[in-house]
DNA sequence: AACTCACTCTCAACCACAGCTCGAT
DNA sequence: TTATCGAGCTGTGGTTGAGAGTGAG
């Protein structure tokens, strides 16, 4: 600690959030964290300790700090003897959790000190965690934290808990590196971070509204949600293969409820996506840009059909590996630039190659997920075609098997004319029909 | 099983004539 | 080259009858 949290500016910050890239008190990030039900997926965890700046993924159980991936190597290399310490990974979590379930996360608190309170109870009083009820609306039956593969908790409403294994060096957990470059230290006045632009920053909506929508694993990119994704909907096509349509091809046509009780968030998303892209433009700061621009080709999805050869354009979305495929993933500044965002200027001949791999495996884990993104963007694309194809084929039968006048004088005069039998019978002579009067007159 | 019959259904033909096409002047 | 003329062709709807299809005896 020893640092500001970069909400309130007043209390010690203690959790960093990794969407945000933010560092911030216990009372912060649950007023921040419970404004949306996107903020609350936020995956937040300890500070480290020892830089005050980057996220804590290990407890050293003889120093009884937390530590980020960077420290944890500085301070336990293997040339020295503190290589021996026994760590404990730090489990990240989502929602608004209060002191007691952020002390089931965080096991190595009780662990610390069995006798008598809840230690954690004691330490995370010291943060001075303000329990009023309007600030902490966590709901345990709503707002689960998750404990997935990257080593994030998972507590529901019994508040499992993850203990954690001792800490290997061959079992890195996995490490989302922060969006942006993160060289200074949390809790500066860095303008050019666009939540904290004053600009932008206004009454009743919290600054994680706004980039909500920015990670992408935060983004659900089914093809369920493609009305989320284009902005559009398929009213027509589901009528046009009488309801059909592309929940039938895809066999989910009984969608859940629970999508359509979603709209107000996609609404939500949507009216985000368009208040980041008004906002870009004052944030002049070039990092705070290049910020922006990175998030925005990862979570906004948009093809433009402008081009004449009718090859689809994916914003951002390329199949080809080029310098900006490095540029808008995770990995982007550490691929580019030599270093890990979190890693503070040194030489590049200090960096453990394990960082280096670490960071190819995001990398690659990253670009497929793009490419499943990309594929399904193009099984989209292409049950739109057949849809179309459908409309045509539809449109063209009823075109061959129903009878289209194509003279209306024609019709006309044939509706008046004199029949006999049906047969047409010449103006003056004796007929059996006449459809004006509809009378047989012989 | 094969055949006949009755019934239903489909569809082309029929009619006059206004309007259109196209070659001839 | 343009305009005019006229023969021939087209298409319009209600009815009819031929033919196909189907099921029962």
């Amino acid at each position: 600690m020893g640092y500001i949290c970069d909400f309130c500016g007043d209390q010690p910050s203690l959790v960093y959030c990794r969407s945000d890239a933010a560092c911030l008190c216990l009372s912060c990030d649950r007023n921040v964290h419970s404004a949306n039900a996107l903020s609350k997926r936020h995956s937040r965890t300890l500070l480290c300790e020892r830089c005050n700046s980057q996220p804590a993924f290990v407890r050293c159980a003889e120093e009884k700090v937390s530590l980020c991936q960077n420290c944890d190597w500085m301070g336990h290399d293997a040339s020295t003897s503190n290589s021996t310490h026994k760590r404990q990974t730090i489990n990240s979590y989502s929602g608004c959790p209060s002191s007691g379930e952020l002390c089931s996360i965080w096991s190595f608190f009780s662990q610390s000190d069995s006798a008598g309170e809840s230690a954690c109870e004691q330490e995370l009083g010291l943060m001075s965690i303000s329990e009023n009820i309007e600030s902490t609306s966590w709901d345990p039956t709503v707002n689960t934290i998750s404990h997935n593969s990257a080593g994030v908790a998972e507590v529901n409403g019994d508040c499992n808990v993850d203990k954690g294994s001792g800490w290997t060096r061959t079992s890195i957990p996995e490490h989302r590196p922060a969006p942006q470059l993160l060289d200074q230290p949390a809790g500066s006045t860095d303008t050019s971070l666009p939540k904290f632009c004053p600009q932008t920053k206004c009454p009743g909506l919290s600054e994680d509204d706004l980039y909500d929508d920015f990670n992408i694993d935060e983004v659900d990119l089914n093809l369920e949600n493609y009305e989320e994704l284009f902005g559009v909907t398929l009213n027509h096509s589901e009528e046009l293969l009488e309801n059909g349509g592309i929940d039938s091809l895809f066999g989910t046509k009984d969608m859940s409820a629970a999508d359509s009780t979603c709209q107000g968030a996609v609404a939500a998303k949507g009216s985000s996506i368009g208040l980041v892209n008004a906002i870009q433009p004052a944030c002049s700061n070039a990092a705070s840009a290049d910020s922006v621009m990175s998030n925005k080709t990862d979570s906004i999805l948009y093809f433009t059909t402008k081009h004449a050869h009718s090859s689809l354009s994916f914003s951002g979305l390329t199949g080809e590996s080029s310098a900006g495929d490095y540029q808008d993933c995770g990995a982007s500044s550490m691929l580019l630039m030599g270093e890990p965002p979190w890693c503070p200027p040194c030489t590049e001949s200090s960096i453990p190659s394990a960082t280096r791999s670490d960071a190819v495996m995001r990398y690659k884990e990253k670009k497929k997920t793009r490419n499943i993104i990309i594929y399904k963007l193009c099984v989209f694309v292409a049950i739109l075609v057949i849809e179309g194809a459908c409309l045509i084929a539809v449109l063209a039968s009823k075109e061959r098997f129903e009878k289209r006048v194509r003279y209306a004088s024609r019709k006309a005069r044939a509706d008046v004319r004199k029949r006999v039998k049906g047969r047409f019978v010449k103006a003056g002579d004796a007929y059996d029909y006449d459809p004006l009067n509809q009378t047989r007159s012989c």
